[in-house]
Parts: C-alpha cells; sequence; structure tokens
DNA sequence: ATGCTTGCCCGAAACGTTTCGGATTGGCAA
DNA sequence: TTGCCAATCCGAAACGTTTCGGGCAAGCAT
C-alpha cells in the first residue's frame, strides 16, 4: 500500500502538498500537480478509507433498512433495488449496507440503534407511506436521509421520484380522449404515498375531462397479480355500471386484469380497454402482452443512480435543490386502448 | 460521541489504560475495569470505527461477488442470502457489501480491482463450481475468503457446507430399504461442486446396496421445477426400464416432478415413490406437498452465521481447524415412499 | 526603501484508537 | 537493608489523512 508518505518522499514535496495537489485544492502549481499525479498513478496509490474518514468524522456508510425479510413476488424486485444501490454508492466511494429488522423490532428503534452507534452517514427511504413515522424521526434528528418517492409535491427534503399525479393524468386522458366515460382505476397498495398521488391524479384528470365522480372505480391493494384479478371480478360485477376502460397500477396487475377479462369474456381492446403504468419490472414486460399494453413508462432500475447522488450530497451537506430530482416518464401508446363499445 | 478521552477524563484514568480496561487485556485491577465499563455504558460509549480500523491496517469490510443480477426464481433467494450475510457481519461490527458485476466484466477482473483498492478485507463465494476459478485465484493472492460449500472433502480454505455425499447415501438407501432398485436421481446443474458431490454419494449408496449402475439415471439441470418436470418425463419414457422412485435435489424440483407424475398419471407414493433434499426455500416447503415429502432437511438460512463467522476468523488469521464448519442435517420421513408396485 | 499582494509551499496539529516500552507502587524474600 | 517480582498504571508513538496557520519569495505599487 502505497501512502502520501511514500510519494512525498519520492517527490521532494511535503505530505500536505501532496494532499492537497491530489484533491485539487488551488495553491499547487500546475507542473507539481501533474508530477504528483503521475507518480500517483504509477504506484496505484489508493488513499486510506480509514484515515480519511477518521478526520472527516464521516463513516461513509449509508444504509436501507428493511421492516422484514420481503417475501414474493416482491423479494425479486428487491435485489435490484440492493444491488443498484450497492452499485451506485461503492461508484462514489461509500459503502451500502442492507439492514433487515427482527420481525420483534419496532422500525424506528432499528434506526435509534444505527445511528448511536454513529456507524451510518444517512438513510435510503422506500416505499414511503403519506406522513411518514420514519421522514419525521430522522428529520427530527437530523440525520440525512434520501426518499424514493415523496410525502407532498414539494418536500423539504432530499428525493427522487417520477411524477405520479401526472402519470396518472396522462392514462386517464388516454382513455377519456379515446371516449371512455367510465373508468376504474386499479391502484397499488392504501397508505402509499404514490398511490395517493396517482389517485389524486386520476380524479383531477376525470373531472377536467367533464366525467362524474360516479362513474369512477378506484380499487387499491399490494400490486401482485391477484389484487389486479380480484378487482377486475369486482369493477364488473354489475354489469349496468361496469366501466368500460381500466387504469392498472403496474404491468403486474395488469397481468392479473388479463386473467379475469378472459375469463369473463372480455377482449382487450374491443370490449374493454386497459391502460397501466410500466415500471419496466422483468417479470411482466409491458410489451409482450396480447395485445401490447399502452403504457406510461419510466424504468425503476434507473432510481438507483439519482437516489444514491442525493444521499450522498445530502450527507456532505450540499443545499437541498440539488437533491431533489424527478425522473423522467413517457407514454407510449400501443394497441390496448380502443372506443367503448357502446360508441361504435 | 463519547471518546476515549471523554472517559478517561471523567475517570481520572489515561485513555491508555481506559482502552485496555474495555477490550478485557490482563493488566488492569477489577476494580478499575468495572468503573470503566459502567462509565462506557452509561454515556452509550462506541469505539469509533475508522479509528480502530486505521490502527489496524483492515477496513472492516467484506463482500461478495456476483457474477450476473439474479433472474426468478433464485432472486428470491438471493434476497435472503445477502440479508442474512448482512445481518451477521454487521452483529461482528464488519460491513457486507454486494458488487453485482456488469456483464461484460470477467468476474476475476471484478476480485482483481476489489483488492487492488485495498478497501476489502475478504470474500464470501457462493455457488463453488469444481475447482472453482475463485478459490485459486484468492488463494493465490492470499486474500481470505469462505465457500459455501467445497471442492473436496477436506479443503485448505475456510468452507462452510453440509455433508452432501451423507444427504445423497441416506436418500437414496431410504428408497432401497422400501425395496426400490431403479432410481433416478434428479439433480441440479452440472458443475456445481455439491451437485458432484451428491451424485457420488448416490452411486457410493446404490453400489453398496447391490444395485446394477444401468438400473440408476441422474439428470442435471437448474433447479426450478421446470427442470424437474422434464427430467421426469424423460425417465419415464421408456415404460420398460422406468425407475420406481425419483430422489430430488431440491423442493423446487420435486414440484416440478409432482406436476409431470400426475400428468403422466402416476400416484406417489402408490405407483412412485419421492424423496428430495429439503433446504426449506420459502417457496417450496416439503410438509405441504401432497403426500407431504420424505427429505433430508438442513435450513439455508443457517448458513449465513457460520459462514460470517469464518470469514471473520479467516481475516483476524485464526488457524483453519476452527474455520471449516459442516452444517447439521436429519432424515424427516413422512409419506411420499411406498415399496415398489411389483413388490405389492 | 516599504508595504502589500499573490503563488507556492511547509510544519504541526488533529481525528480516536491500539500498543510499545517503561514507570511506579507494594509486598515479600534474601 | 537490598533486590526482585507482580500488579497496575501511564506517556508517547503510530496508523494515514486533512487542514490550520503560517513562511518565503517574487512582483508590484507606494
Amino acid at each position: 500500500m502505497t501512502t502520501l508518505k511514500d510519494l512525498s518522499q519520492q517527490l521532494g514535496l511535503s505530505v500536505t502538498q501532496v494532499s492537497r495537489a491530489l484533491n485539487g485544492h488551488a495553491d499547487v502549481s500546475e507542473s507539481t500537480r501533474e508530477r504528483v499525479k503521475a507518480l500517483a498513478a504509477e504506484l496505484h496509490y489508493q488513499p486510506n478509507v480509514s484515515a480519511r474518514r477518521l478526520v472527516s468524522g464521516k463513516s461513509g456508510i449509508v444504509g436501507l433498512v428493511l421492516p422484514h425479510l420481503p417475501l414474493p413476488p416482491e423479494d425479486g424486485q428487491f435485489i435490484r433495488i440492493v444491488g443498484g444501490l450497492s452499485a451506485h454508492f461503492s461508484r462514489l466511494r461509500m459503502q451500502f449496507v442492507l439492514h433487515i429488522a427482527e420481525e420483534s423490532e419496532d422500525i424506528l428503534d432499528v434506526y435509534r440503534r444505527l445511528i448511536q452507534s454513529g456507524a451510518i452517514d444517512g438513510f435510503v427511504i422506500i416505499e414511503p407511506q403519506v406522513n411518514d413515522p420514519r421522514v419525521a424521526f430522522l428529520r427530527d434528528r437530523d440525520v440525512p436521509f434520501v426518499l424514493h418517492g415523496r410525502d407532498c409535491a414539494t418536500p423539504d427534503y432530499p428525493f427522487f421520484d417520477i411524477d405520479n399525479h401526472a402519470v396518472a393524468r396522462t392514462l386517464t386522458r388516454v382513455l377519456t380522449r379515446a371516449g371512455h366515460r367510465r373508468i376504474a382505476f386499479i391502484n397499488g397498495l392504501d397508505g402509499r404515498a404514490y398511490v395517493a398521488a396517482r389517485e389524486a391524479g386520476f380524479r383531477a384528470a376525470a373531472a377536467a375531462e367533464g366525467l362524474q365522480s360516479d362513474a369512477l372505480m378506484h380499487f387499491t391493494g399490494e400490486m401482485v397479480e391477484s389484487h389486479g384479478l380480484l378487482a377486475t371480478v369486482e369493477a364488473f360485477r354489475d354489469s349496468a355500471c361496469a366501466p368500460t376502460a381500466l387504469i392498472a397500477g403496474n404491468t403486474r396487475i395488469a397481468k392479473g386484469i388479463f386473467l379475469a377479462l378472459a375469463a369473463l369474456g372480455l377482449r382487450v381492446p374491443q370490449d374493454v380497454s386497459l391502460v397501466a403504468h410500466d415500471d419496466i419490472l422483468h417479470d411482466a414486460l409491458s410489451h409482450v402482452f396480447d395485445p401490447p399494453l399502452t403504457v406510461t413508462q419510466s424504468a425503476l432500475d434507473l432510481s438507483w443512480e439519482p437516489l444514491a447522488h442525493c444521499l450522498a450530497g445530502a450527507v456532505e451537506g450540499r443545499s437541498l435543490s440539488s437533491l431533489q430530482r424527478i425522473g423522467a416518464c413517457r407514454l407510449i401508446q400501443r394497441a390496448s386502448v380502443a372506443p367503448p363499445p357502446e360508441a361504435a
């Protein structure tokens, strides 16, 4: 292991100056900086992390706390989350650790313990609830964190999110513009912030397009096939006021909807139109449906990089404005939408 | 953050003595040690990891390198692996980091890079192949590592494993003792060390029980339902020499076998007996099969603790004998085994 | 000449811990 | 008394880095 001292001796410089040269400080002459960098590269100099952390007072470690071991089918997604965050933090020369709470533990106790041990610089929070207690807890203690998602339109903490209100508005408008007047939204788990945002967007767009609120149906539940299936069956139980179009919270729900519609003898898009939001989940790709789905699309896997950067920035104490990002989202029109049958 | 200095000042002792008291050194009087520990507890003293690591020269970080993002259905298992290792290393005050290689990278290059950066004390290696190149690579460079599994009966590196040879012998004997003379073993992926060990155990037990080797069938493939299904179909293609009993490498394979047998109109255990090895995978529990399966059982989830301890020991340079462990395994006899139909 | 920048550099301290070598007791045997 | 040993303690150095407060020269204006 080459150290700053090794470099400084070989170069006839002080340790101070070598350090400053490598770290891009101003008062180092260009020629010296060149020499230093060249030798550093030649000797494969790598700054000692422990020493650097000792003086900075930071541990260089950030964490993700899960309330329990994820169960199928979400577990497949979690490994992508963990892998993605891990990779991006490692690129930022930080360590990312996963902490899974015991069944019996209160999740806030886990945070308390980790903070107290002083070994963690900050946290990533995923799957935020509306008024998430974790946010309040960490904010109270001035512990840096970043949210995947957010509470409200303009929060006072770092986050990465997509515009869920807009997502729902877009999907709703695609259907109303095709002539649909009775729409059911099969959404995610009640209490999740993004679920609430999408419901609001759905109702706002419907109102703006002149739909009565009693022409709207809204179902919440876990984002799995069976929820899509059951909610669909329920939506079509009373054929008098059955919807002519459906919105799925994600493509996994859409899968369940397809199953239910097939069982009910309804065809997509002739009898029922269907749109969904598409996170590009590997086990439910929107383009392999038959017919391929019209979706708003934003890759969940692109979240980890901005999340890592925002948390790193928060730990360094950068200003909030640079730590709040909103991911892109695009509408992909495919063959799952048609005018409602009455209008044909 | 309380430091050693804080403690020493309040106690009227030197920093040295406080450190020695806390770390259990000999030349500290019992009364002093008591006082020190009491105050340390009261002030929630936590030794600063970075400082400790700086003097020890260790980073306190160990890693797991995966060649690529795990795909279903194994991804569900991976989150348990990562979570389990993570938890146990954190208990040992070490950090565990996951590193997922890019598609294009050679896996050994990833190890090379991580070692060179000097930030990693050791590695966990899972799913070892026979003559695994990672083992050779790390051993050559004197980098500590621990294997989940092993190459041969008594390797010269730290490992945790179960006795796969014995597992296969036990399962085979259960069947031969019930009178079966034609047995098919639907095993895991060719090249895996444990798959080879089990095949050897299978053949050894069969030979010891006086079975001809042409009465044995052996299939390899990924440990998923479809492999169990296809291999079963193949095993029963020629009814003249069809097996009367099957051994499944794990319960996921057993699921596929059940599907195939049902399709072939064969009942368990009246027409075909079935035994399996049971890792207690959450998506395929041996006792909920119909009939419940006779299995050799050893919980995969109990591997993470010994793996973490062995690697920690290896990093500290402890002697090999304490770093090699073999997990327990028990036979659970249930209703999936009966005498072969000819014998009835 | 004097004072003031500006550019480049350095020594020393600091971060919190472990450890090496030695110091100070008191007790006990010679 | 002297010497020795064990028990208990301490100062100082070390780990590798960043950073604070300066120093020294050259250039410039006064």
